[in-house]
DNA sequence: GCATTGAGGTCAGAAAGTGTCCGCAAGCCA
DNA sequence: TGGCTTGCGGACACTTTCTGACCTCAATGC
């Protein structure tokens, strides 16, 4: 009957909570006779997830970590955090991680009982993107409808906004969500035009799952990044900043993280370049190392650093 | 025979990755008959997991949020994913968060194939803090291993660098990691000195795990958050910051999101308040905002502001 | 050496899981 | 409306597994 699986999984969550579990216990626990909770055993690791015993008085099992990433039992507060943290990822916390963090997300939130998705959903101010974004802000919980509705093959409907002109409903089959720069984007295929298009998220409102499946159609080409990034004929603006500054490269690497590159030049200088659509994002920075600097470029981060200079000395006196 | 609970398993998997399902390719993929797989959904179900199913042509089966998280069973990507995101999360990018996240994390990790640990140390630097900390660089790797060791009640050792004095080699029973202001302590029962010590854990270098179990000791008052809170006599010197600005608080709430609050004072002009042990970071709010400024306190701020401004006027000339 | 704790073989009875066959119900479409 | 598809679930016979009890053995720590 059930209860075999079930009984497995408990186990497998126990092994997960505590790490260490005297094989009397366990049995208790699972309400089985010893020999039983051994066989248990034997067959979680049949399964291929390597459980380790130890005897002699205080033995016990411990779950290893095997080949394959066990089923994960969480409980409640687990599954919000990892939630949260997954969610900060999409939002552009972590470079380079934000699609699949996002694919990650749709996943886990799906799967998550209404209850825990209030929770997160509560915790939206607290998760604000605040500094950290530069780009705009976006909403996650529109982020995660979208991704549901890609990932479930499911119609949708939603407001947009184009860069000129009405916002307007728009019903579409949702293929892929695309981080590009800073901005994600929805590729999908709408269902009033009859063709392809993508969708800024960030324009994006009101995203309705409509309960319709579809069978996927396939994207010219097959990946629908190199689509949207030959359909994206320019660019959104950006500058390359490169400045020399009068102090060690490891400080200032350490401060900038991933947002930028540093190469040393001469002993106690050292030339920072980073790529960015907000020049105030750079000011900071220099501001910050209190190091004397000479800009290189661009021309327009001069006046930017002046300005900036200035609102600080006013405000200071 | 583990067949059964291999075979849920896989079920659960595939239900979790497609989200839906025609029963004859389920059944197929399962290698038994519909009727089986019939009964294998109504277990699911029993299990508090519901499946939901249409009929038709088309029909097919779903697997919708439930009353409990269900086992969560992740590629490899996945999992890779929600480590990064937790880690950022336990690394303070989510505030309030950081004690859950690094529970969770150390469970996951602990239940992770070395070769997704490789890939995720090998992520380090992509996830570098950057800016984000402003608190002292913490390694991901020392915060779960010391988690780790809490989890699995494991002794530890590790070298410890005492604010006064030379490192030295440690040993202990780990009780728990607590965030306390921006930094990780370790609350541990020190085994050489037969007490319970606090450790902070950007001081602590190496820690590795020695195997070897313990039965935890109680903490006095049974908190370790109190219990560290009451040992530490003084809180690092920390400022209170409070500034006018001349402009909307809107936008300044969006920005500065949860690392402040911003109370409206007149139309037009905001009072923005923070705390910090960081003077760097106000200024650079200051000056990214780029609207006039009153520093209420403290006065170092404004001494700050003005160093600041220059050094940002003596590079832009 | 001794107590503790896990490993694992064997056995018999109990309890499942399984496929086949069946009639039924719900959705979709012509 | 009728026909098709797809899921639902009862009944049955058969097979397989599961379980607890009992036993001996093997590590471990004191």
């Amino acid at each position: 009957m059930a209860n075999t699986s079930a009984r497995m999984l408990r186990l497998l969550s126990l092994l997960q909570t505590h790490r260490y579990w005297p094989g009397s216990e366990l049995a208790g626990r699972l309400d089985v006779s010893p020999r039983t909770l051994r066989r248990d055993v034997d067959r979680l690791r049949e399964l291929g997830y390597p459980v380790d015993a130890s005897r002699g008085v205080a033995g016990g099992y411990q779950l290893q970590a095997g080949a394959a990433v066990p089923p994960l039992l969480l409980d409640d507060d687990e599954a919000v955090a990892i939630a949260i943290g997954l969610r900060t990822a999409a939002a552009g916390a972590v470079a380079g991680f934000e699609e699949t963090s996002v694919r990650a997300l749709a996943k886990v939130i799906q799967l998550l009982p209404p209850r825990l998705r209030r929770r997160i959903d509560a915790l939206r101010e607290v998760t604000a993107p605040g500094v950290l974004g530069g780009g705009p802000t976006l909403d996650a919980g529109v982020l995660t409808t979208i991704a549901m509705a890609c990932r479930g093959e499911e119609r949708l409907r939603f407001d947009y906004a184009p860069r000129d002109g009405e916002p307007a409903a728009r019903f579409v089959e949702p293929h892929r969500l695309v981080p590009l720069g800073r901005r994600w984007y929805l590729v999908a295929w709408d269902l009033d035009r009859g063709d392809w298009r993508s969708f800024r998220v960030d324009r994006l409102a009101a995203p309705a799952l409509t309960g319709a499946r579809f069978r996927p159609r396939e994207i010219p080409g097959g990946d629908p990044a190199a689509w949207l990034r030959a359909r994206m004929t320019r660019i959104p603006a950006r500058y390359d900043v490169s400045v020399v500054l009068e102090i060690d490269a490891e400080p200032v690497r350490a401060f900038i993280g991933h947002y930028g590159t540093v190469e040393e030049t001469t002993a106690g200088s050292c030339r920072m370049r980073m790529s960015t659509d907000d020049l105030g994002w750079p000011v900071m920075v220099l501001g910050v190392l209190g190091a004397a600097f000479t800009i290189e470029s661009p021309p327009e981060l001069r006046e930017r650093a002046r300005a900036t200079g200035e609102t600080l000395l006013r405000g200071a006196s």
